[in-house]
DNA sequence: GTGGATGCAAAGTGTTTGCATGGAC
DNA sequence: GTCCATGCAAACACTTTGCATCCAC
């Protein structure tokens, strides 16, 4: 069941594209740019800035540099902010960027594992809504939520 | 398309059950908690609680007292929070209290209005994500996002 | 009268901003 | 050399907590 199939995908970029786009809007290719998106690229989850700051902890970047970071890449279309509702911002790569994809997230209650799921709503839903409430431009943001085997046992 | 019709509906409890319930987890029915209660029936979308404060101004009630009655409310499962990404915690009576139903939110990304909707995805979509990754007790937070038709002339 | 609820103020947490310095181009 | 990016500290918004007082029972 993944009925969100891009009709047309979009272009795939160079890997290194963002570093033109970035240029182009006057902006500079440092060091913590390029090394918070290759944490970015690599991880199978969505991470905090927290998160980010850690993965990057020998060569210190401070919180502020990577909030204003992400602030940039996600204007940029490079990353998406993901929301699980705990009063904490997560980064991922945007999903028509190389590397990321339409998908969204299964948390356990318990141990707050992510585990990433393609599945998506039926596009009819949203095409639907937007006849009824006649709204435009319609996204949505799905999560789930549920407790992963482990947990079950420690319950 | 509504595939999330309930089974089993819940009894429906009589509107003022919740003050036994609560007294009998020895908790006070104070004006406060009745007033909070009564915006919250009375309101067609989820309120944060500023809103609420702002809702019951002339009897003015402490912003922290009104936290620790939501609070409250929710572990008694009276109310439950609802998460639209901005970084306030809304909320509103539970879905399987009187007056309370399962849906969902669609907002505008231009004037914020919220709109409650009752589509919902197929629960068969639930099912097989437990089948598939072992979790259980899966629940799942939906909400769509777009631009309203006030708000599609303005820009 | 007792124990929980409230108001007020202070502390927490995640995030943003101001400003001087450092580094990409 | 210019201008943007960075680090550090301060400011911010929302939420939680401590404590004396108040009120439901």
């Amino acid at each position: 069941m993944k009925p969100h199939s891009k009709t047309a995908p979009h272009p795939r970029p160079h890997p290194d594209d963002w570093k033109q786009s970035l240029r182009r809007r006057s902006g500079r290719v440092t060091r913590s740019r390029q090394v918070i998106l290759e944490i970015l690229r690599h991880k199978p989850c969505p991470l905090t800035p927290q998160e980010i700051a850690q993965a990057l902890a020998p060569k210190h970047c401070d919180l502020a540099t990577i909030y204003r970071t992400l602030a940039r890449f996600e204007e940029l279309g490079m990353v998406q902010r993901v929301d699980l509702g705990d009063g904490r911002a997560r980064f991922e790569i945007a999903e028509d960027q190389p590397g990321g994809r339409h998908h969204h997230h299964l948390v356990c209650r318990g141990c707050s594992r992510i585990v990433e799921i393609d599945d998506c709503i039926p596009a009819e839903l949203e095409a639907q809504m937007a006849r009824q409430h006649g709204f435009q431009q319609i996204t949505h943001k799905l999560e789930f939520f549920g407790l992963c085997p482990k947990c079950q046992v420690r319950s």
